[in-house]
Parts: C-alpha cells; sequence; structure tokens
DNA sequence: CCCTAATACATCTGGGAGACATATATCGCG
DNA sequence: CGCGATATATGTCTCCCAGATGTATTAGGG
C-alpha cells in the first residue's frame, strides 16, 4: 500500500504536536475543536496555545500525519482533520518513548521561598493567596467533569480520561490544601512566639524556623 | 539623596527578574551564583535559565534595581551584584502583587489521558512511568536540605525557605505517589475483569471505568 | 437586509529552556 | 615553572510556547 511508514522516515515533534495528534486520534475534528476540548479537559495540567495549534496543524498534515477530511468551505471556514495510519502509528511509539520531567512554573511558592525575611505575616498573607490559587484551580477540575454533557467520542476513551484527569486534579488539590493548612498553624506559632517574648520550645519538628541571628526580623 | 523611588517611574519586570532580585535580596552574589542556588533550592517549581539571567541582570541594572559590587576583574570575569533601596522596594511591592496562577507541563499525563483507547496495560505502563518521574522529582527535593550545607544567607531566611519549599516538594510527592498507587489498583481491576469476563460489580468508587462499547479494547 | 456576536483561523511579540560558545580561574603534575 | 584538564562564569542562539491581537466567516435578531 502507499503509506507505508517509510514514507516520512522520522520526524521530530514538539509535545504540543503529539498532544494534538492524541485528540485527532480520539475524533476528527478542526482546531478550534481541539482547542475548546483542550481547554476543557486539560488546560489545568498542559496548555494547548493559539500560537503553536495552526501552524502545528499544517507541520502535521506535510508529514502525512493527518489529513484534512472534506473541503474548507472558503480560505477561512472551518476545517476539519483526521488523523491518518502513519499518525496513529507514530501516536502509539509516543505513548511508548520516554516522557518529559514534570514542569512546574509556581510564582506564590518563589515568593514564600523569599518571605521569610519579611516575618510570619507575610508568609500568612502568602498562604492565603495559596488558597485562593487552588481553589480557582479546583474550578477548574471540576469543570473537567459536568456530569454527563461530554461529547461521546471523549466518552469513549473513558478508562483513561477524563475521568482520570479528574480523579488526578482533585487528588492534587484537596493534598495542596492540607499541606497550606499546616503550614498556617506554623505561622500561627511563630506570631504568638513573637508577640509573647520567644520561648525556647518548638513544637514536634525537626526543623526548627530558627531566628535570624541578628537580623531584620521585627522590622514591619 | 539621589535614588528616590521617583528615579525609575515603573518598569515591568518578568518573572525571572524578579526571582533574581529575591535571591540578590539574601546576599550580594554573581549571577553564576544566583543560578546554582536556583537550581538546588528551588529548581522542581521554578526555573532559572542561563538565557534570562544574564540579560536580564543587565535590565536591572539599567533601571537601578541592583548594582554592580566591585569591579569585574576582566571583561568576562567574576561580577558581583547587590540589591539597591529601590530594588528592596520594588520586591515588597512585588511580594504583595497577585501571584500568576500555577502553571504545569507534565507529558506523562498527557498521554495517560489519551491511554485510555489503548487498554489498561498501556495505562499501566504509564502510570509506572509515573512513579519514576516523581521518585526522581524526590531525589531533586531532597538535595534541597542536604543537612547543614546550606550557605548562611540561605539559612538566614529559613522561616520561608528553603525549609518550607522542602516540606512541600515533600509533601507534594508523597501525595503523587498515594495517587499513583489508588490509580494501579484499577488497572488490575480493568485487568481482572478483561481475562475473566465483565462482571458487573465494581469496588467503592463512583467514578466506574466503564467499557468503550464497541472499542479497540482488546487489541493487543 | 444590516448590525452584532460568536465562531474559526492566523499572526505577532516577548518570555523561557536548553544547547552552545567563549573567557577566566584553579589545580595537578612533571 | 609551565602546561593541560577541569571548574567557574558570562554571553549568545534557537526553538517552543502563551497570550494578545487581527481578520474572516457564520448565525441570529430586529
Amino acid at each position: 500500500m502507499l503509506n507505508s511508514p517509510e514514507d516520512h522516515p522520522k520526524v521530530e515533534l514538539t509535545p504540543t504536536a503529539w498532544a494534538i495528534l492524541g485528540f485527532l486520534s480520539l475524533k476528527a475534528q478542526s482546531g478550534y475543536e481541539i482547542l475548546r476540548a483542550a481547554k476543557r479537559s486539560m488546560e489545568a495540567f498542559w496548555g494547548i496555545s493559539n500560537g503553536q495549534l495552526y501552524p502545528q496543524l499544517k507541520f502535521l498534515a506535510e508529514h502525512g500525519l493527518i489529513r484534512p477530511v472534506g473541503e474548507a468551505e472558503g480560505p477561512r471556514s472551518r476545517q476539519r482533520w483526521e488523523i491518518t495510519e502513519a499518525g496513529s502509528a507514530a501516536l502509539r511509539s509516543w505513548m511508548e518513548s520516554l516522557s518529559a520531567p514534570v514542569q512546574i512554573r509556581d510564582e506564590n511558592l518563589v515568593k514564600l521561598f523569599f518571605a521569610g525575611q519579611s516575618g510570619p505575616d507575610m508568609v500568612g498573607r502568602l498562604l492565603e493567596e495559596r488558597k485562593r490559587i487552588f481553589s480557582q484551580f479546583e474550578r477548574v477540575i471540576d469543570a473537567v467533569l459536568p456530569g454527563d454533557t461530554l461529547p461521546e467520542a471523549e466518552q469513549a476513551a473513558a478508562l483513561g480520561a477524563p475521568e482520570l484527569l479528574f480523579r488526578y486534579g482533585k487528588h492534587f488539590t484537596k493534598s495542596t490544601m492540607r499541606w497550606i493548612d499546616q503550614e498556617e498553624e506554623r505561622v500561627l506559632a511563630a506570631l504568638r512566639e513573637q508577640t509573647s517574648g520567644p520561648p525556647e520550645d518548638e513544637p514536634d519538628d525537626k526543623n526548627e524556623p530558627r531566628d535570624e541571628p541578628g537580623g531584620p526580623a521585627g522590622e514591619r
């Protein structure tokens, strides 16, 4: 047959391209539909941006991993795409390849890192903000499984997703919230210490929050 | 005096620039030292890349938020920097400003999202990989607190960090590992179901992993 | 039939990661 | 003392990516 795997020798794809291919493996759809599906289903753990999507669709088509289905009704009208045999094969081999390490960018945590210098109440304020951030995060997660309004094609893949992502998101947010509560107790303890003179005892923990030697502790 | 806050009206800084400023608020140091400190202390939750660091140092100096201390011994030799008054003020107002939402890029999770189509054992393989990823992650976290080898200046800020980051990292990895174990039990259940005919009962959970209604379940 | 909004695709700008390139300091060793 | 190897330190380049913005198309209401 025509499309042997050797037709398109081996192309390096960007992670975004693999994700696009993944969505097209669920069903044939347009770029815009991919965008919305990605936004609803996995925005929390993986972004697909406008600026990457359309060039990548073109690139994937050029390399025979996807093909247009039907005709675009106009130069700027909706165009649906479907995955090819070669695309499915590539996708499977991607699934079996090593994944990139998890990458996190957490500005609130950076602030917390430096907040020690500014005293316990700065830490407290940042923990409050973190609570807000993660309750917002949880709302995003909750939108992943809005009951039974999911399109059929995604329900077909339900063994892995989106239920799995939903469960992970829930686990993740709940666990983070618990950590914040623990840290807030620490802050309260530090504040008590500060107002009532510093006693030497410490609760049950090995990492005692040691005072700065001559530092800018009580500058607020 | 000369450096009133109005000298440098208001500049938008990149998140990386704020982090650099934060490290210089701990102590005067060179770009390379910042790089190493960031790598050791917060690589897991915030990256500072080579390509951003040196241009940003120049930018911060131009805007009077940091200044060189001493002289560079040669055109390409070590140059130490210290934070200025204006820099400290800017840093504090950054700490009080709203933080960007947490951003995560988790390729393994994307694969898991699409893995349902490929059957339970693909999910199982990906969960195994996830375990490896997070045990690696935990080793990074463990390196944050290597006993007492931390430089003094960072120990001075210990109320917030690096102990706080260490605790968060530990909490995060342990929690993720627990989730993986739970999901692996699900996979085992699905595999049992697959080999011994599908019984209708389900363990105690509300999100039952439903079979695909005519799908490519047993294609391996 | 026009106005407006939603849909859909496309482009642009700047931040960020990592590889690579270059320059300097240090150290072992004969 | 000299010389290579390694670690330190700064600088540059490329590509990926997010988000903003721009523009064309479609749908709906009056």
